[in-house]
DNA sequence: TCAATATCTCAACAATTATTGAAATATTCA
DNA sequence: TGAATATTTCAATAATTGTTGAGATATTGA
């Protein structure tokens, strides 16, 4: 997803606020299934459900959540796209010439692919 | 650079304002070598020095530029290990067994690297 | 329909962040 | 040394953003 200025701002403005990257990381690990509001209040300890839902709403404005409701609950979920749209933004034209420049980012992120296959604390 | 969560809420936070994500942008365009604050200031527009000033140092404290005086000038540059960490810091974590979830993001940073091989608007 | 569950909206207040302009610091060259 | 250049610091004010708690909306099953 190829991302205007405005929208990366809003996005960056989201990731911010110490609740709000936590849930985004929460549902990055969670994967495309996501989920409900309120398990992910749970995840984040001692804030009100008023104050999770303010946050998640804010997410999913700066394009960075999506929302589906299941019965009486709203699943949550990452916008994987809007994601990878934020990153291309921030390192777009970051070479002229020079791949070595932003090759490491590449290999960081190539890496995360990587979780399951390195051993927790050897 | 591998993060923490305050060292990439910190990073975020800077990068969610406008003129400080169009410097980092200029100085991710401008490589290794930097530019010195004044000639960041002009390429900025209408900004007062001391704006300049306060937002260059805003994103120095937030690690993602460093500076280094040349006679009566202060070049900024892009901290490259600190973005690819906060690239790596956002996705920690994203796949869980399923890579196609997120290997977009890492095409989408690969693809930065062609900026000179693409014609501009056949 | 009614009670229970899940989540959201709103308004008042608190906290954080941005902007401005004047003055201070550091460097260079005559 | 003193004038000119480049940049930073500071304090006051303006603007934005976060928090709280009460009440509203939507859904389910008895």
């Amino acid at each position: 997803m190829r991302m205007n200025e405005k929208q990366a701002l809003d996005a960056f403005a989201a990731l911010s606020q110490e609740t709000r990257l936590r849930i985004v990381k929460l549902l990055v690990a969670a994967g495309p299934e996501g989920m409900p509001a309120g398990v992910i209040g749970e995840e984040m300890g001692g804030a009100s459900s008023s104050r999770i839902s303010f946050h998640l709403s804010h997410l999913e404005q700066a394009g960075l959540l999506q929302s589906r409701r299941e019965g009486r609950s709203i699943i949550y979920s990452a916008a994987f796209p809007a994601l990878s749209g934020l990153v291309e933004f921030l390192m777009r034209d970051c070479c002229h010439g020079h791949p070595e420049v932003c090759n490491p980012a590449v290999a960081a992120l190539s890496s995360c692919c990587e979780t399951e296959k390195v051993p927790a604390h050897v």
